[in-house]
DNA sequence: AGGGCACGTTGACGTGGATCAAACGGGCGG
DNA sequence: CCGCCCGTTTGATCCACGTCAACGTGCCCT
């Protein structure tokens, strides 16, 4: 019987803890303590996997808890009762998904893995508690919540006032720029998403954005291959970004 | 000296506590109980005045409070490095301001005063600390944060898939159903911005909204007279967000 | 390995809203 | 009460992007 001891550790109980996570830098545990860090592990209980194509939750369902993505890539979309719809944003590892359905205690936007995914499930009322005790957790998530807001501020800018080849350089930059925060190059990627998304989250036509990238190549700003990102370019494409207009 | 009692209570002491705010409803005492209320009520020690047209704070401004709008109204807007702007939201009262500046200690938009104003001031960090003792206050700044984020996602909709008139459509009618949540008119109000602002906001240009104004009021949705608005036909109006596509 | 299909590219053409321009009107200061 | 000026309205023209259509291509499933 003493082989008891020697039973393996099931995949079950290999959780790993935010502790240990390798986004902990990027995700709530940012700057808590070691003890904190024990408590926010307790709290995350469940892991969950969402295959490629599945969601993580819909428009309409209810509320209860946040979710940090582990691994893998995800879309938010919202829509409209004659069928229309948007692309609000795409969230990689480390960013938190769900926060709109605090307000109403139901989700409004869909959330939808664009490859297969894990998430760390946070109760949302376990996250309230724990915030009360643990200062440093608190403020983050509110750091996280004003960082939803004023993302959302820069996208209704991008919506409202650029025209469509700064649109797609300004995403293919914020693409670059969360590649690399991540460890990844920030020159060379794979894009989850396909044109029509793209378009979606840009308020613009599959073929604009086609086009807008084939215009890209030819300018030697990127190289695409499907959806193969490799980009040449990057100050050119920031340069984009700027008043076209000459002077006045 | 009996007369003592009598001296008037003066202007300064005259606080307009959060309990007696007949906004309440609408802000973030929503809910609490009235021993909670008093503490929230030390809290907001501090009100300011803005005079139209002048800033409640400016982009790159540190980040100390936030702002409930006891009266008035205010617009929000972002700056691009080269010029262009964008209307980000219209405030009114019962609303917050200021929350895009947790984030990173410093505000990302600029805050205007749209008419004479006031607002509650409410030190972050007290607030912060308040919402671990309370959590009904706790959950009701959770919530409208939660809020703005999903009405961001609603402009973003709107930016991104809407046509002139539609987006108009859905601006009137939103500010119809909020000045109906005050208890003033739905039908009739006082627009307190320009169409420029209206615009900026809708991601048109103001020939665009003046000529959508003049077709509304052409085809009897509503009477426009300057600034004042009437509306006439409200379901007529909702239809302009649903599908024109006849069938499909 | 083959075949089908979803995704992507490219071209031709149409249009909604931007741009440019001019005139109007109402509120405010003198 | 008059005149100025900012905000608004309206018209004429232009163009960026949408739409429609045809063709290419890589990937997945059997």
């Amino acid at each position: 019987m003493q082989e008891k001891a020697a039973i393996p550790i099931s995949i079950g109980h290999l959780k790993t803890a935010c502790s240990q996570c390798n986004l902990r830098e990027l995700c709530l545990p940012y700057g808590l303590s070691d003890p904190e860090l024990d408590r926010l592990d307790e709290l995350v209980g469940t892991r969950r996997k969402i295959k490629r194509h599945s969601h993580l939750y819909r428009s309409g369902d209810s509320f209860e808890a946040i979710y940090a993505i582990r691994t893998g890539f995800f879309k938010t979309d919202v829509l409209l009762e004659d069928g229309r719809d948007q692309v609000t944003g795409f969230q990689m590892a480390g960013e938190i998904l769900g926060m709109d359905g605090i307000s109403t205690e139901h989700h409004s936007c869909n959330a939808v893995a664009l490859e297969d995914s894990e998430v760390c499930v946070i109760p949302f009322a376990k996250l309230e508690e724990l915030s009360r005790e643990v200062n440093a957790l608190q403020h983050n998530f509110h750091k996280v919540m004003s960082r939803e807001i004023v993302r959302d501020h820069g996208l209704m800018m991008l919506l409202g006032t650029m025209r469509a080849e700064e649109r797609l350089a300004a995403f293919l930059l914020n693409m670059s720029q969360r590649f690399m925060a991540r460890g990844y190059s920030p020159q060379e990627f794979h894009l989850r998403m396909t044109r029509e998304e793209i378009g979606s989250y840009l308020g613009l036509k599959l073929e604009t954005v086609s086009r807008a990238f084939s215009k890209f190549q030819d300018e030697g700003y990127i190289s695409v291959q499907q959806k193969h990102i490799r980009i040449i370019d990057i100050p050119g494409l920031r340069k984009l970004l700027n008043p076209q207009t000459p002077h006045c």
